[in-house]
DNA sequence: CAAACATATCAAAATTATTTTATATGAATA
DNA sequence: TATTCATATAAAATAATTTTGATATGTTTG
């Protein structure tokens, strides 16, 4: 039940959900979150340890970058990420965050 | 997303799965969620308050009491709610609990 | 190799959620 | 009607989460 109260918790903050839409088109970097959400990068990096312990998010590390992505994970975890993102309009807030969360930047050069 | 993350935030607690746990085969007065639980009952009306905003429970008064159900809502909640309770087993903690669990209490004289 | 980067982590502060204790309200009952 | 019962609510205390600001680590690049 701690598992589940887990899952549950980590998609109880907006900034999470967020996050989560963010990645609903293909990984993305850090960088790429902090911009695009205008957070700073350690609450980023707090956020997404939270969503990776619930098995929700997935990371892989290319040199200096550290790529997040949602993870390839059971049934339940899926269909609640799809399901709540279904339930997100793309328009996380802000005309220029909008621009970002459609056309989410996944360069390299992060800046 | 508010009410998004307020559904998941409701559903993020051990204590209020344990209550739709106890809900899962009909309405519950508070008492009897007191008693099946071993919680006070201040507890109870709080984490009972967090579901129902949550569309999560129904109320329904008769007399003094106040019987608590399941709501009957949307598919979204529906779904979460039984696929949670799917991965909640029976036994809610110690023995005595467990007798209360399975024939769950539903009195009208509660004690 | 030094400087700039991307990210994580940590401690302190701020915020939010939960628990506890006391009390209020309204219904039933003696 | 006074008392008891079922429940809610409010205030205070406690606990958990989140944010912030600083710093550490490993990587790339000039």
């Amino acid at each position: 039940m701690q598992e589940l109260s887990k899952i549950f918790k980590a998609l109880s903050a907006e900034t999470r959900l967020k996050i989560l839409k963010l990645l609903e088109h293909g990984e993305l970097c850090v960088c790429n979150i902090v911009t695009g959400l205008k957070l700073t990068q350690p609450k980023v990096s707090f956020h997404l340890g939270i969503l990776k312990e619930a098995g929700l998010i997935q990371d892989r590390k290319e040199g200096k970058w550290i790529h997040y992505s949602i993870a390839d994970s059971d049934m339940f975890r899926r269909f609640l990420i799809l399901s709540a993102l279904e339930r997100i309009s793309g328009d996380t807030s802000s005309k220029q965050k909008k621009i970002r969360t459609i056309a989410a930047p996944k360069n390299k050069n992060c800046r």
